[in-house]
DNA sequence: AAAATTGATTTGTCATACAAAAACTATTGC
DNA sequence: GCAATAGTTTTTGTATGACAAATCAATTTT
């Protein structure tokens, strides 16, 4: 995990909710099925009621499960849940396998990144603008690869945000885990990419000349790029 | 609002979660502020701690603030929100210009259907076929609007499921919030539009047929006219 | 058979107390 | 003077016990 800006909370509900969480996304806990109650949790876990109840409304705020008097706390459809929350894709990203799991990033990538920086490319301000020049500096700056790999994912957030949608925002978390990924199964003999440099050049030289189609031409080239990269390695994933 | 599936949930600490991230999303608490301290969100609520600490934990789960001993409830930066999340984006809908949320639905959109009928049409299985089938069957039998938008939304949203890919489910959420908006801004000149159902029915055409192309078109060819559903329109949002 | 009543179970809310974290302040030692 | 240190204070975190409210299931009543 090469990049980590906020130490994760470690409080008891806090916990208790991941517990749940992952054991929810690895199946154990389907869609319909009903949770142990309450009280049943605080005995399995030794804690009070009160963090087991702030527990669940934390899986409750992300579209995991519903609770309702007398029945419980029952698990959603998948279709509910808040995959693009930060946790509920970690825990995600816990439960599935890993190329697959990098598959379909780079499916939705395909989808939103051309896009994306067709509108950054059109619609960016200055100020924008230098945060992907800084980002781009930083990549070629980077001495380690962990430091290339935060400054790549700050580069695409960056971008992301350059679109002026704030819908596309929860994206960004998507990106940043495709790049983790990318950076385990590669970075043993792959430790600073000069093209992945040129590609994201490309990319920065057409948003800051305001061609958006240079913008979606020079992103697609990059995915291509960053296809190839997984596909000659062997699976390790879980 | 013409679609409402699930009753909203009326309890204090509901509510109050909603009070506050209205609030937030409106600006009264910007982010890197804090916000009032639990106790005082109680007396001014006349609840208990307990309920404001739930109601916390919920905008805490959904990326709207953090929290920390001595220091309170800070709001994050709006990066961090979680805006696919069902009811951070009813508030920000509740929020924000109505028109000027519809364009942003719309841009997005345009990145996401084209590809995810592209997928769609190339991956689905019986049961997602024939899920999209069902929907298209009851646009047609719609009687009432209300009917035909709703049947609308279930079509895009079994579109996205069909595209097997669990990470594109949450776009669901701003399709339904899209339409919703295009019945409210639409709906009285244009009670049954049978134009809509030929550009649906092409799209369950090429899905059909496992024809990607045809289903980018179809879908273009689809958001375009919904563009241009909204054009004539007098602003009369807020 | 349908409707109303009762009973049991689970979550929802309240109140109080104390623990733990973290910023702030004062003190100490050099 | 300054830095490390130790205490102080404020705010969230957790525990406990009690009761209210919602709701499903069975029972009774009509």
């Amino acid at each position: 995990m090469p990049h980590r800006t906020q130490k994760p909370k470690n409080n008891l509900n806090t916990k208790l909710a991941r517990n749940i969480g992952e054991r929810i996304l690895l199946g154990e806990f389907q869609p319909g099925g009903l949770l142990p109650n309450e009280a049943a949790w605080g005995k399995a876990f030794g804690t009070s009621r009160t963090v087991v109840r702030e527990a669940l409304k934390t899986l409750m705020a992300k579209g995991l499960i519903e609770s309702r008097p007398k029945v419980g706390s029952k698990v959603l459809p998948r279709s509910q849940w808040n995959i693009l929350d930060r946790d509920v894709l970690d825990w995600h990203h816990a439960a599935v396998d890993r190329q697959a799991f990098f598959q379909s990033t780079q499916e939705v990538r395909r989808l939103i990144e051309p896009g994306a920086a067709k509108l950054a490319a059109e619609k960016r301000n200055v100020a924008q603008l230098a945060r992907l020049e800084t980002a781009f500096t930083n990549m070629k700056k980077a001495k380690t690869a962990q430091e290339s790999v935060i400054a790549d994912v700050e580069f695409h957030e960056a971008l992301m945000a350059a679109a002026n949608n704030d819908l596309l925002l929860p994206f960004g978390i998507i990106i940043e885990k495709a790049l983790g990924d990318l950076f385990d199964f590669t970075t043993h003999r792959n430790p600073q990419p000069k093209q992945a440099i040129k590609l994201h050049e490309r990319v920065l030289l057409a948003v800051r000349a305001a061609d958006g189609k240079a913008a979606i031409k020079a992103m697609n080239t990059l995915l291509d790029n960053t296809d190839g990269l997984l596909a000659p390695v062997s699976t390790k994933g879980k």
